[in-house]
DNA sequence: GCCACGGATGAAACTTACTTTCAGAGAGGT
DNA sequence: ACCTCTCTGAAAGTAAGTTTCATCCGTGGC
């Protein structure tokens, strides 16, 4: 039973903790102790035995088996040896950056900034990481032969979306960000085969998205899911799954960590098309970049 | 041959193959079979179980669990993690990260993957080293105090303004993202003393945008200027200057780094704002999150 | 409101891995 | 030749990890 039929992008080489940090919600309550103990202190946990860390998880053995199962591993002791590795290799943070958790209430600017800093750029570098290639490719793929591209997001994911059409716009390619449901399920309604659909949701929860995701799937497109969580509803529409890595802060509905991740991903997948066809997408690139010159001032002498 | 018994203080942290290495001559030959083997690959060895690796050493588990003593381990398993985590420290990954540079034209996905991350991740962080947490705090209190937030932006950074403005709007702040030059004049208008206008602009040229913010400057606004170059025209109609620090690689007109870089200048902003007041800001944001809960599917609860 | 179903969970049975004990083999030393 | 001391693996013993199964609880159908 331990078969993955979708093609996910995560990586079974490295990045353990934070692939289990994604898989964390999809996790029964039992396992999600387990796994909270693991990723808050996997040195420590490696140190633990099975009765031990089932203990201090309050939970059982067989828990903890079943958590390791469900992320992927055999058994425990296979656990224990990927987890002192990869807390050997994770190098600690500067004291006065909170990872990933909260911020402290009396934090004056300059903390919040190197926290934040740091946090997004892990979730940049840990998205990365995590990122399979093959999959990436087969996307670039579907999205070079695609008639049309339609990308779906809601709130902030809406705005990836949205850069992410203007990308693929300004290098010739016919692509469709829509921010409202209904011209969406419309739009996805039209798309037929060799098109492609891109649901963007960090929770991968939306119904919205994942409706219209639907939708294009049932049409015959290829459908794209962009999230954190590997196992989440919209990866259940999706012929293609692209995770991010991004463990949000406080304010976490504020979205912040997140799309910057997703953005990294649409960076990737652009150049990926841009690369198929180098000198056509430099074209249209400089093409595009002469028609706004009007609209800027002096010569942009710039320093730095 | 006089066998030490007692092994002398080893560092816990690091360096215990150099150690067994060291120790190998002075052990007995069943032992130091078991020895080389882990010399020679500690991660496989870290795989195997004792048995595996007792008949690998062609020899018996007594034998490994003693070898364990000699090197100063208590048992088996702690040998275990010990090699896995040294071994995992040991392959520092040489990288294949283009450092800043161009993406070669035949680079594959996964060095194109590489590289964007770096170079995002770059971005991200030495945005956050140069800023000045003082004009950051200046730049917070306007806002705080604020009647009004107009944020103006083009393009790639009409996103990052329009994700601004959400923000502040999630926390109760009033505040306008306007995309359209017309609207945004018209708005810059009305802007008057005590309100605040910020102008986002990677290159800092964009007329359009300087435009709007002089506008807004002649009436009054407290103006504000984010942009990658300290010395470009926008820096002109503004009181504060926020900047960032993201070197595009190719396709620099796709504004890649940079829109991460001000996402991550628009955090700060941000959640310097939320901090001021904490309690009202996180209730709000509760509020909101509770409101598009309905729009959510299941509780990305998924076995498979 | 009741029942059927299915997933989540821990107790206990079970298996495998690890550790200890012990006796035999072999190398000096006397 | 005999002692003795270390090295060694077989086997017994213990602890760790894994599987099985009965129970519980929430969900959805009638």
């Amino acid at each position: 039973m331990a078969k993955t039929t979708k093609v996910s992008a995560t990586h079974e080489s490295s990045g353990l903790i934070v692939h289990i940090s994604g898989l964390l919600p999809s996790l029964s309550p039992a396992e999600q102790r387990v796994g909270r103990l693991v990723v808050a202190d996997p040195a420590d946990a490696a140190r633990r035995t099975i009765t031990d860390l089932a203990t201090a998880a309050e939970t059982s053995e067989a828990t903890v088996i079943r958590f390791c199962r469900s992320v992927g591993m055999e058994g425990y002791p296979q656990l224990r040896i990927r987890l002192a590795a990869e807390a050997a290799r994770r190098v600690e943070p500067p004291d006065a950056r909170v990872v990933g958790g909260d911020i402290p209430p009396g934090a004056d600017l300059a903390q919040i900034i190197a926290t934040i800093a740091f946090n997004d750029a892990r979730a940049v570098e840990e998205t990365a990481e995590q990122l399979d290639p093959a999959v990436c490719e087969q996307v670039v793929d579907a999205i070079n032969g695609a008639g049309r591209v339609d990308i779906y997001g809601a709130a902030a994911s809406g705005f990836v979306a949205s850069d992410f059409q203007q990308k693929l716009h300004r290098i010739g390619r016919t692509a469709f960000a829509w921010p409202d449901v209904h011209l969406a399920l419309t739009s996805a309604a039209l798309l037929g085969k060799g098109d492609v659909a891109i649901g963007i949701s960090h929770s991968g929860t939306t119904s919205d998205v994942v409706e219209v995701l639907q939708q294009a799937r049932a049409r015959g497109a290829t459908t794209v899911a962009l999230t954190n969580f590997p196992r989440s509803p919209i990866t259940e529409v999706a012929d293609f799954v692209l995770t991010t890595a991004a463990r949000e802060t406080t304010y976490r509905s504020g979205a912040m960590a997140s799309r910057l991740a997703q953005l990294t991903v649409v960076d990737c997948l652009f150049v990926g098309v841009a690369a198929r066809n180098r000198t056509k997408a430099r074209r249209a690139l400089e093409v595009t970049a002469e028609a706004v010159q009007t609209h800027r001032v002096g010569g942009a002498r710039r320093s730095r």
